[in-house]
DNA sequence: GGGTAATAGTTGATTTTGTAACTAACAAGC
DNA sequence: GCTTGTTAGTTACAAAATCAACTATTACCC
């Protein structure tokens, strides 16, 4: 049976199985705005992550970023203690509960947070602008019902 | 400024971040899956799609699945020593040119393939029922489109 | 209040991935 | 037919993710 034809007895194909479709997109996607951040500010991911939530959200706790990006905890520590090395985040003891600490970005960080989130914002835009506007929307809604998030 | 506050303020915020959409539902639908393959065959992802590649497209070199699957070459070749090493696939020479070596899968990998073919199968119509028929296309049309494969 | 369990976060060991350099085989030009 | 360049695949080493165990603190509850 030649490759062919093994394709078109199976309707079940791998350009059609959501994981794996959503796994490319999700990489092809994640791949042009990483070697922003990356390049300018050689930050991995995982940092990238964790800035932009206390960009977006303000102060927060590591356990509130752990829920909110579906991260493990190590991965948000060690972004964590990169991104404070780097004097782009502060933290502050919870002295109603002195396990937990909050925190927030420095100036600096705010100013690398400010300037990636314009670049997400462009980049975002340039991908819904391969759809038009009703289905961009729809996308998002399918997205967000397929990552459990509504 | 409190959270919400902050959040209606960015028209642009996390949850409409296409690349951190897209990962969110990518990882969240992988996840299911995944447990199937880790439980009963103990396989990691790269191994289950090179194994995915084989029974779908039949025999193939892992040149061609590169480029398909669009995974390194390094985590292709230990994916097929694994595979090899249990049985589930073998490696012939192309004695046209001996750089290269075609993969098949033994009769247990077929079986293993048809097995989480199944699965995967069911998996994808339960993901897919989220929608209506027209928006589960419509869906994949657009997720081919930010993989970049059309 | 003392003992047990739970929670926030960190650290260390193991596994997996990514990057570069490598081997072996082929190709092209001269 | 010898040199140079390219390709298929592997291996070695570094970076990162995962998993388990750990510290410090708080909550429960008898």
């Amino acid at each position: 049976m030649t490759h062919e034809e093994s394709k078109k007895n199976d309707e079940f194909d791998l350009q059609n199985f959501l994981p794996f479709l959503l796994n490319q997109a999700a990489e092809h996607a994640s791949l042009e705005f990483q070697s922003v951040y990356k390049g300018r500010y050689g930050m991995l991911r995982t940092e990238w992550r964790v800035l932009f939530h206390l960009g977006l959200f303000g102060e927060m706790t590591a356990k509130e970023i752990c829920e909110r990006a579906r991260m493990h905890k190590t991965k948000i520590s060690r972004a964590v203690a990169k991104l404070e090395q780097r004097r782009y985040l502060k933290r502050t003891r919870d002295e109603g509960d002195r396990r937990a600490e909050w925190l927030t970005l420095t100036p600096t960080g705010q100013t690398v947070y400010r300037d990636l989130h314009g670049v997400a914002a462009a980049y975002d835009a340039k991908l819904s602008g391969l759809f038009d506007a009703e289905e961009a929307a729809l996308l998002r809604k399918m997205l967000q019902r397929l990552a459990g998030l509504d």
